[in-house]
DNA sequence: GCCAAGATAATGTATGTACATTAAATGGCG
DNA sequence: CGCCATTTAATGTACATACATTATCTTGGC
């Protein structure tokens, strides 16, 4: 029955779902099939892939307990809308949290430029010295009810994401144009207190020194890295928030 | 088939395996399966709950991909060893983070009381007013390479955890303990930057008001928390490390 | 033209069966 | 006694089938 098809003859011995989901998965967060979009019915993509239903179930299950996709019976399987950052640690776009708070919300760009990096804004991403083509870096200020609430300073990775060079980010911030546009994303998180810098310290109104909790956010798409942002947030005012059950990484049980 | 015991008959219209799943998760966050404990096989455990082998699969399956079982062929199925404090945000058990360093470890009581907390102590644990039973009160360093690391303080409630009342932290700090003794729990972590207080600037050998981070956790087992506890490490030495996919929360699908 | 009752099309759940995979247990042979 | 081949007991995967559930669509009555 299952006859293989060229394309799919690539990787064996990988389980029968597990290579379909990789498949399904890939038009996800290639952007093939864009957040909203309606994917055939499970019969059909049983057919197509020339597999049961009980196995494509299994596949769009699994897709959609991990939140790439919502099922609703009698209307369909669709993307998922990209969960704005990690639902996990609660890092969310920067104007919704603000508005958690009920609060009004203001962004002011501070630079947009396509422009090589110097050493020390480099480390300060975590970047290596080496690939160092022209990237599009940005500064810019979040505000909640008029009070600066974030600096954000961010690197923009033109080669994977060219569109962003054109795009005027004085009304919109880089972020949530980020998570509208770019299809589905992995991110790494490093967070660390520090002490306000004299540029840090005069753009959120601290004295110099007042502790502060950064964040360095990672953001990519398949194999290369989207953008890099480092948000800096006066210490007391912001806190991270995070809740876990046992899970992930099955331990090691005794003999 | 299906003849519902007494027990089992009490909540209905769940699902099937979802009740069953919830059966057996109940017997290892209560602790009457411990971590290793081999569990009945699947035929098995098939028959005595009156499903066929392919249910009870999916919930063992399930079980095993949220990281509460382990399962090996032929071997069989066991409990699951708590994974140290949540795979996702990498905060450890203190020891083997600083083993990850190749550093040595050393751990100092400072403080062990079962007593009342004062007001201030109470807020910065996060604490009602109201529920003031006497509480077993920690406090201790961490060192790696004998410099001070993390500074602690810890409540344990010892209504959910009696025994901890007669254990001796001098030898072992409690969060190791803990993690061997109390069966599963989930736990809440909130994150800040603050600057260093008097006695936290004391004990971590820092200037007063440097920046340091500040984890608070909550840990729980179903329905009443088991500790509490404030570690404050040193701003540039810690970092925290979080990595996600698109994952939980399914998200709204556009019509 | 509106509303309600029923049909329908999609996903959701459960079972039975078959065979694959794997690592432990066993047994025989040197 | 120890090693290697064989058996076997457990989980892992896939398929076919049946029926349940539910939101949408359709149809018929007024």
């Amino acid at each position: 029955m299952n006859h293989e098809t060229a394309t799919t003859a690539v990787r064996a011995n990988e389980t029968l779902h597990a290579r379909i989901k990789a498949q399904i998965l890939q038009k996800i967060i290639g952007g093939t099939w864009k957040p909203g979009y309606r994917l055939p019915v499970e019969t059909d993509l049983a057919r197509d892939h020339g597999v049961s239903r009980m196995t494509m179930n299994k596949v769009l299950t699994q897709l959609s307990s991990e939140g790439y996709l919502v099922r609703r019976k009698k209307s369909g399987t669709f993307v998922a809308q990209p969960r704005s950052q990690s639902a996990v640690l609660e890092i969310t776009a920067i104007a919704d949290e603000v508005a958690a708070l009920g609060q009004s919300y203001r962004w002011e760009l501070i630079e947009q430029n396509l422009r090589c990096l110097s050493g020390p804004e480099r480390a300060g991403f975590g970047l290596p010295e080496d690939g160092a083509g022209p990237w599009l870096a940005l500064r810019g200020l979040h505000f909640a009810a008029d009070t600066p609430f974030c600096l954000e300073t961010r690197v923009i990775n033109p080669s994977t994401c060219p569109k962003a060079v054109d795009q005027d980010f004085g009304p919109e911030p880089p972020g949530s144009w980020l998570l509208r546009t770019v299809p589905w994303t992995s991110a790494t998180h490093t967070v660390r207190a520090v002490g306000a810098g004299t540029d840090e310290a005069g753009f959120l109104v601290l004295r110099k020194n007042t502790p502060c909790l950064e964040i360095l956010r990672e953001t990519r798409t398949s194999d290369s890295w989207v953008t890099r942002v480092r948000l800096v947030y006066p210490g007391g005012v912001h806190q991270l928030f995070a809740q876990f059950g046992p899970q992930l990484t099955p331990a090691q049980a005794s003999k």
